[in-house]
DNA sequence: CCAAAAGTGTTTGTAATACACCCATGG
DNA sequence: CCATGGGTGTATTACAAACACTTTTGG
């Protein structure tokens, strides 16, 4: 198959590393786990794992990703390839990083337990090994940038949510507070979700309106460029 | 030196690939060499290499960079990692893009004979081998989105350079006419050129008062974010 | 009836846009 | 003196930001 004729250059390791943000109606979390293996074993750690010949990075990241979480169809997005000559400690590793966006409540607590993984608030994070700190770093960036002009905060949500619990999100994912009415407004008048006639009533005794989002009505509008915050 | 632990994973072939443009006063264009070696050889392609084990991708880029421009110092940035099993006909090489800004009156001819390299205006590109057009094209979005928020511009012009021609440049980069004293207006505002007492007598009779960019200025502004256009 | 969160409009300031004429010069 | 591109200001519009009270209901 790999029929290579570039020869008598070097062949590298490559990796990928994920970054897996959660929401759970007030933080933003990310799952970490305990690495199991040398060296830095029993350390925290993004979850990642090498990339074959025969894949993509962007299949090794959802094979990865499906390893710890259970999950397909997971929103992703590529965010850097890091590959200093010394990142990793144990040999020459380039590793392509990958932040997914998954909804926290569908996060099943087995596979939690048999990979030693654990959601941390942003702002709880432990010390992780090698570059993944700044991995982490770039990824928040990346995903303020992200949702400030595409929906994908609604990849964060279970598919009802409230209004307040999304302002909740927005607020936990640019670390600032706004201002409700304007927020209410600025999302409604985008005219993409959907209200029902259905109300949660855990948080308050008023209770809130859910809504769902509606995606063929964003697909209709000004492709590429909305903005959200 | 590479005491590896992670055995019995694959090793694969990694490259970088260069998007270089440059401006030339009134058009934006990108720097293709004709392929010098199998498979694909004699076809336009981007200046690419592969990176080695002693050096990372970053590295790898600045000498490729150097071997077509003989320039150093280039502004740079990584773009993105692309790895499909089969994006190249001749074996499993991932290629990890970036592209560059330079200043093509720094750019000497010898070296564009040497590797039979053109400039190529954006909208006369030829066919590409692999998946260059595809690199191409996410460049071109990637140095709008930069040239909106930084001023990333200057590196694409001499030292010296007239309003108008930085209105060209912007206008090239985002494809679109742009108000005349809206952009004199915006960019004077800013209060990060510096305007002297010299005329670029060239292009007119009346002649365009040259200005430079001042790197303290900015780096004395709101970090992160101005609003170039 | 009260505590707690949901819901709802208006005003003000700021930034973006549209637009047209005079100036300086070389030939 | 004229053709060419350089330089300049204002009015309008749209968007962002600030801000406070009423509603609902479970206890």
């Amino acid at each position: 198959m790999d029929i290579n004729k570039y020869k008598s250059h070097d062949r590298i390791l490559v990796a990928v590393d994920c970054i897996i943000f959660g929401f759970d109606g007030h933080t933003l979390k990310a799952l970490l786990i305990k690495r199991g293996f040398e060296p830095e074993k029993g350390n925290w750690s993004l979850m990642g794992g090498f990339v074959s010949k025969e894949e993509s990075t962007d299949e090794a990241a959802i094979r990865i990703l499906y390893q710890l979480t259970g999950m397909m169809n997971i929103y992703m997005e590529q965010l850097f390839c890091f590959s200093d000559v010394s990142r990793d400690s144990a040999g020459r590793v380039i590793s392509v990083a990958y932040y997914a966006l998954i909804n926290i409540a569908q996060y099943t607590d087995q596979l939690q337990a048999d990979h030693e993984a654990r959601w941390f608030p942003l702002d709880q994070i432990p010390q992780l090994i090698f570059d993944h700190e700044r991995m982490l770093g770039m990824a928040k960036e990346r995903l303020q940038q992200k949702a400030s002009s595409h929906p994908v905060g609604f990849e964060l949500l279970p598919e009802k949510f409230t209004l307040p619990q999304l302002q909740n999100l927005y607020e936990a994912i640019f670390g600032m507070p706004l201002d409700k009415r304007n927020f209410t407004r600025k999302i409604l008048e985008l005219g993409i979700l959907n209200k029902l006639n259905e109300k949660e009533k855990q948080s308050s005794r008023k209770g809130a309106f859910f809504y769902v989002y509606d995606k063929e009505k964003y697909s209709r509008l000004h492709h590429e460029g909305v903005k959200f915050i």
